[in-house]
DNA sequence: GGCATGGTGTCATCGAACTGTCATCCAACT
DNA sequence: AGTTGGATGACAGTTCGATGACACCATGCC
């Protein structure tokens, strides 16, 4: 039991490092709410933390910014009237940065507010609902726009130094970025769901090429030796371990 | 042709060793087929039950998940388009239990549904198929994650200080990393799998090298003794025991 | 169309790691 | 002491992965 223990832990260092984006899956979704008027504001916290959502506050475009950096929330509620910075402002922004440019947002406007202008204006929102609006509404399209923004959040990937990000389909090490083939970056992102473990180049074949294309065993050998090439800068450790008659894992350990 | 014979022959063994210990094993895998369409869902029981499977249905999402939770089938075959609860969805919930967590899915999606998308996305499943399909292709996916799946169970052993990990190839004494050619490899596998149990020379031919192959059987002993180099670090104690005229064991009291 | 480019699969070759065998030495049993 | 069976070191042959080269295809660009 002990030894098991020690394995475990010495071996779950870097997990987690990768796990980081899941833990915070499991908690309620935060919607940030960026609205000056306190009584919309209150009536919006109220239902929406009766959803199950947890709910933060901003009262004009600045804060929002700030809050969006710092907390990171999973949903954007933007009105579209706002003091000292207006919400197409607040939305640009936010769109600029890599790290937020997938945040969900839904925007808030006023009836008289022509939606043409809204919808033709590209303002980068995901959805909009006017002014005043059900709760059923809004509801709706809350779900739905957490529902398509869940995948991106997992297709985010991490091993040790390396980060796969799927839905951009961009691969970096240390911070700088690696360019891949087709095949290597399905190869990574393959051996990237299932690290440390040791793959035949059948498993390999089956999994990155299709189980019903054929292609030369040894063609894996090749394809490795490519991505060891782009993957590791001079003076880096080789992520990819060989075990002879075994197969290829992604690993750090090269034993 | 020859090369995949050989690795399909030579990784059935280990297969077949390492079975998991449970009871209801012994029964054909269980295929969960997930799809709405009445006519295909009977052309793919046909199919599968033909292959040697056992075939469960469920029309639709909810079904899916409550089949999977109570009877937990050894791979899902599930279409993307599905009434009451997407492909997806069901794909998401099922990762999301610990339970049901490496439970291999594969996809079914039409032909005009981006591909890219698909695997691409993060979806959770572990391969697709696009529809219309043949039977072959499936077959050879079924085929695949299910014996990626399989060895999984069978992953960590431990005898005393020493751990070996099948799925990553790895083998520990004392914490410290020890590297094992392939054949030292089988053996200590093959040892840990019944500790101080002793086997004749004979008996370990049969079980490591195969009993097809022709080998001198004092070539044993050659190998025990690098597995013992390997394994024992100065000052530990010899976990191989020698028993005289009989054969060796994987053993802590020297007598 | 013709050309350049980048990606892919296959092959021949090289070198390191592994393997099986033997001769020799040593310890245990008679 | 003599015999038997295991340990050890050496070694030659073999296997297996790494590597570089190359021909073939797409795709995009002039």
């Amino acid at each position: 039991m002990t030894q098991l223990d020690a394995v475990h832990a010495s071996s779950s260092r870097e997990q987690t490092m990768s796990r980081r984006p899941a833990a915070r899956e499991e908690a309620r979704p935060r919607v940030l709410v960026v609205e000056d008027d306190p009584s919309l504001a209150v009536m919006l916290r109220y239902n929406l933390e009766k959803l199950g959502y947890q709910v933060e506050e901003a009262a004009d475009g600045q804060e929002a910014l700030l809050r969006v950096a710092e907390s990171a929330p999973d949903l954007l509620l933007l009105d579209w009237m706002l003091p000292s910075l207006s919400g197409i402002e607040v939305c640009r922004q936010i769109r600029r940065r890599p790290q937020t440019r997938d945040l969900p947002i839904i925007m808030l406007t006023a009836r008289t507010e022509e939606q043409d202008s809204i919808r033709g204006l590209n303002t980068g929102a995901d959805d909009y609902i006017t002014k005043p609006f059900g709760m059923e509404a809004l509801a709706a399209r809350v779900r739905a726009l957490l529902r398509r923004a869940q995948p991106q959040a997992s297709g985010l990937r991490q091993f040790a130094d390396i980060v796969l990000d799927g839905t951009e389909h961009r691969v970096q090490r240390a911070g700088r970025p690696v360019h891949l083939g087709p095949t290597e970056y399905r190869l990574l992102e393959f051996l990237m769901q299932h690290p440390r473990r040791v793959f035949s180049r059948e498993d390999l074949l089956n999994a990155v090429w299709g189980a019903d294309i054929h292609v030369e065993a040894r063609t894996v050998d090749v394809h490795i030796r490519r991505l060891r090439k782009a993957l590791n800068a001079p003076g880096e450790v080789d992520v990819v371990r060989t075990v002879r008659t075994a197969g290829y894992a992604l690993d750090l350990e090269p034993v």
